[in-house]
DNA sequence: GCCGTGACGATTC
DNA sequence: CGAATCGCCACGG
């Protein structure tokens, strides 16, 4: 099959499930396939998904509620500004505020 | 089957 | 809080 078989795919639904105004970690998403401690191969699907795919990787941050690189989404803040539009709120440290906005599947 | 890689997680300083 | 370190797992070569 593709070289995206499994867990790429499951990755990217489960990121699709999302919904709009809330946001889910890494760990969150790995946790849900079964592998608690495949973070960072989340992470890797996201870079991975293939652009124009529709999927809200913005949606998707990490445990601290840190938002990926700013050279992700083809431009620095693009994130945040997408989450803001969404009426995701951050903290002072520019953080998603996970307390109120951390969704799990 | 080993090595290198990575948009992570948790711990520690 | 910020930076650094180790550990984890899946994919490609």
């Amino acid at each position: 099959m593709r070289t995206t078989d499994n867990f790429f795919e499951r990755v990217w639904a489960v990121a699709a499930k999302v919904p709009r105004g809330k946001v889910t970690t890494y760990g969150a998403i790995a946790r849900a396939l079964g592998s608690p401690g495949a973070a960072r191969t989340v992470g890797w699907a996201m870079r991975a998904a293939p652009a124009g795919s529709q999927l809200p990787c913005h949606r998707v941050v990490n445990a601290t509620g840190a938002l990926s690189p700013d050279d992700a989404f083809g431009g620095a803040g693009i994130q945040q500004s997408l989450l803001e539009s969404e009426g995701v709120t951050f903290d002072a440290q520019g953080r998603v505020d996970l307390k109120r906005h951390l969704w799990i599947p």
